[in-house]
DNA sequence: GTCTATATCGGGATAGAC
DNA sequence: GTCTATCCCGATATAGAC
């Protein structure tokens, strides 16, 4: 009936969600303030502490939402039918499409690995580790069917996701800053997603 | 003459820089205490901004001597004579043997990326850069030899230098939590060096 | 569910004695 | 150069009215 603009319970959450999202990217766990997050969401700092009980519950919230997406989208991959070297490629644009969803995770994740993972409960960083046994499976299928040379799959891990981290954490740097130089200037997102697939395959492949 | 334990003013300043890296490494730049970073040092509080300032210029202290330190073996290693290939070599190297004799490098320069280093002014932002023209000019080396592919520098950095850092961070997390599984112990160092040396070739290569 | 007002605490920085 | 004591602000969290 009322047009007026009066949110609703359901949307304050989101608002408080998405807003605290983007201040703990911003400005890390310990330097996020609850009431920029009520600000940003243009919604009463109590509320924050209504709906979500503490600072710290709101962060695991936001942090359990990312690695669950991730996990999810691992998994299945791994699990589809089909050859390893496309998984890979897919296992890469996974990377991708989820850091490009929710510009907090590549900030919000490089932070809590940076800091020790010191923030997350011991559930969380289970989900943070599940996606390594997604990772591990594909790996193992290139082996068996000896397109892959036999690498480590927590190295080979840790050999494409932080580039895509760091990928938009620089994006990020670069839009923030006036910068000069061809080699600063920001990447398209599509010839970096084919500079990783492409590196990947070199990196992976059994030289022959 | 005496062999009382008195400090000197000099050692007082070198323990303050050291104890403030290793708590900037922890905590990250907002949440660190100078509180803590006097205590850790064994030096009064008051100290601290006797010989440094500022929490900041206490901070650009620390983050200038990382940055300067691995720019110069980056621009060494680009000048020296020898083949591409060696040099890629020596490039991971050298990264590693930074991060290794500075344990705070890798933490503080991821969550400086994360945040957009908004810490830093803009002369330590160029020094941070500088890095990159040296990585420019092995990989035109390279590629003038004919065994590097096409690749931009950017992405090629940035295919390198993230899994070096969030390798260390990695290995601090695990030491500092109860850890299970064989995907999660840590691995030796050399053979990450090797890891990374096997796939940037692999990586960097013409496809034959 | 939403708001105002406030309790409480920790941290950066400095004054001033020695 | 070194130390003690303190100012002052900002941040989490809650009490309690509506």
């Amino acid at each position: 009936m009322v047009n007026k603009r009066r949110r609703s319970a359901r949307d304050s959450r989101a608002a408080l969600f998405r807003a605290a999202a983007r201040e703990f990217a911003d400005r890390g766990y310990d330097a996020a303030g609850t009431d920029r997050i009520a600000a940003r969401a243009r919604v009463n700092k109590a509320m924050l502490y209504y709906h979500f009980g503490s600072k710290r519950d709101l962060y695991l919230d936001v942090v359990r939402d990312m690695v669950a997406a991730l996990g999810g989208r691992i998994r299945a991959i791994a699990d589809a039918p089909g050859a390893a070297e496309p998984k890979l490629d897919a296992w890469i644009s996974a990377i991708v499409e989820e850091a490009a969803a929710r510009p907090w995770f590549p900030p919000i994740m490089l932070r809590e690995l940076a800091a020790g993972a010191p923030h997350v409960d011991a559930g969380t960083f289970q989900l943070m580790n599940a996606v390594l046994a997604g990772v591990r499976d594909v790996i193992a299928q290139g082996q068996r069917e000896g397109v892959f040379r036999d690498v480590d799959p927590l190295l080979a891990h840790l050999s494409i996701m932080p580039p895509v981290l760091l990928f938009f954490a620089r994006q990020r740097v670069l839009a923030a800053r006036r910068v000069h130089g061809s080699l600063a200037e920001p990447r398209p997102l599509d010839e970096f997603v084919r500079h990783m697939q492409t590196s990947a395959r070199g990196m992976l492949r059994k030289a022959s």
